[in-house]
DNA sequence: TTGTATGCGTTATCAA
DNA sequence: TTGATAACGCATACAA
């Protein structure tokens, strides 16, 4: 039969060692503030009683929670992990507990994330990308949680930032195409609705496009969710438009591959017949064959850097700093002259 | 000047309309029980205030937060993603909220951030494989927090489980590779120690050598870390050896892309000169070339099985049962018979 | 159907 | 250095 006693909580300890609630509390919280004997006696029926503070209590109680929460647009393929990673680690190594959600790319789904986890107490808040509905940002300045965005690097918005200027980096990837001699170019991109990112990064394809005196207006694009198989499909249904791409540029990685497999399916060789590009660098773009020619984002980097930052913020001393980080373009077998 | 309103209460609320902190409480969680009228104006009040509850104070009041957590060993590539948002979306369409932590395969993380996940309220844990240190039982059992495991099928382990027998595909697919006509056989294995994924497809690899009469005792094995350059360099390791395989079963797929990387960099042939194999059947298998020979692991349906599983066990409808789900392994290019 | 009152497990203020 | 006690914001048993 199993006793069915209740988890230890901090009057259990304080009435086994014979002191007050207030006295086991500070043993935990500052040690220093109490005499040697009595936090020995303190710390050793802690551990006899297998104690652990109740979270819930201690939130409410200190209005303060030491949990950092992130929200991702998605855990299905490795864009946001190793960022993540980086972020996670930084945290823990400045005591802070990360808790993650993901949002599969749909807002009304990340509204409600956001709102459990500051309802749930969480010190600060971790953003992918600045577009959402404002009555969000409302909600967030009225709870007075710290938030921070990154992925995604937009000077005049509303919150601070650590990331990258996907305008910019595409357009670089898309001189360097040009530069190689493309001029039928066409891309397929993420869905643009609700992602700056997608967004800007087609901006910065029609900047190059019309830098180089190209049409730049009606860009030869599909527009398609992040995801290998959509990739291919989108890859076929440019193919079987009336002017045939040599260069094909993707919003990111994945639809990259999935571009370059639906090549080799229709015979197309890569790079001969059309060049392929993609964006994040991640593990993928260099184990594919052709490896992709991508922009590379420093994950790690930008993860570490948000970490300390969205620190500063919590503990009030940044006012939240938006930073840019630099990319930079990895040129490998997928991109070369059109024939 | 910004106005610095702190965050509205059930007491905000009721007094604004009029009625009991009781009866907004109701209106919130259970509101057939509050007659339409007052309930109607409540929930103007909630919105025009935008009040959301706070959570920790629910949690201590109700002892019940709706909220599951899961702590994998990595999000650093791609072997939990997919079980993990099936769990989650699973979680949501029946009201509870996941939250993730990674432990990056350290055990004292592991044991960290499940106290973590306990002290703040989580109603039931979702771990991955059974081998950890008999205390964090304990802990789990004093604190009655269901949980359960998955990723791994062991009938007679602690905690009941939702997952495959690591054991028995992983010898199948060796006796498939045997019977292909390869007796020289390798194996890139990832840590053994705290994992008994990675121990149990050891031992379906020698199960099968040891049924068709093949040295199973020193097995010729590598054993390194999870991640595509630890596969390369483990490949490159066992390709130095006195006798060299002809062929080479991989903890994982992600080993096994690296073995692959590393056959082609070493001028080798896959599968002419040496078959390589995976496990998981990840989105990478698939895209690598050759594409690999794997066992598909139906990670969707362990993950939502484990989700409605984990559920009745929070809600007291289960103890916890243990269920095998099926693998089957996938043919493909990356093995041949020996030359 | 609604309101009153109490407790949940901490932290923090103030006194001793 | 330590102890008593008042918050913290909500849910719920019980009363009206």
């Amino acid at each position: 039969m199993e006793k069915n006693r209740r988890a230890p909580t901090l009057s259990d300890v304080a009435r086994t060692a014979n002191v007050s609630t207030a006295t086991v509390s500070r043993c935990l919280n500052s040690p220093d503030r109490v005499v040697e004997k009595t936090r020995k006696r303190v710390m050793e029926v802690v551990e006899l009683l297998g104690y652990t503070p109740n979270f819930a209590a201690r939130v409410m109680a200190a209005n303060r929670s030491f949990t950092i929460g992130a929200i991702i647009p998605t855990m299905d393929n490795a864009i946001f992990a190793r960022g993540l990673q980086a972020f996670q680690d930084q945290l823990r190594d400045q005591g802070y507990t990360l808790l993650v959600s993901s949002s599969a790319y749909k807002p009304d789904v990340e509204e409600e994330q956001i709102r459990a986890l500051v309802a749930r107490g969480a010190d600060g808040l971790l953003l992918i990308g600045h577009e959402r509905r404002s009555e969000i940002y409302d909600y967030l300045k009225q709870h007075q949680v710290p938030t921070l965005v990154a992925w995604s690097h937009l000077p005049e918005a509303d919150l601070p930032s650590i990331g990258f200027d996907n305008r910019s980096s595409m357009a670089s990837l898309a001189r360097k195409v040009i530069q190689e001699g493309h001029s039928e170019i066409a891309m397929i991109s993420g869905v643009l609705t609700g992602n700056d990112r997608a967004t800007r990064r087609k901006n910065g394809v029609e900047d190059a496009l019309r830098e180089h005196g190209l049409e730049a207006n009606h860009i030869n694009i599909v527009e398609t969710p992040y995801g290998i198989e959509h990739g291919e499909a989108a890859f076929r249904e440019l193919m079987s438009r009336a002017t045939r791409p040599t260069a094909v540029l993707c919003g990111n990685d994945v639809l990259a591959v999935g571009a370059l497999r639906a090549a080799q399916a229709l015979g197309l060789r890569v790079p001969e017949d059309v060049s392929i590009t993609g964006f994040d660098d991640i593990e993928l773009a260099e184990i594919v064959n052709p490896a992709l020619t991508t922009v590379h984002v420093p994950h790690r980097e930008m993860g570490r850097k948000a970490a300390s930052e969205l620190i500063e913020m919590v503990e009030g001393k940044s006012e939240g700093r938006t930073i840019c980080i630099d990319t930079y373009i990895v040129r490998r077998q997928s991109l070369a002259p059109p024939r």
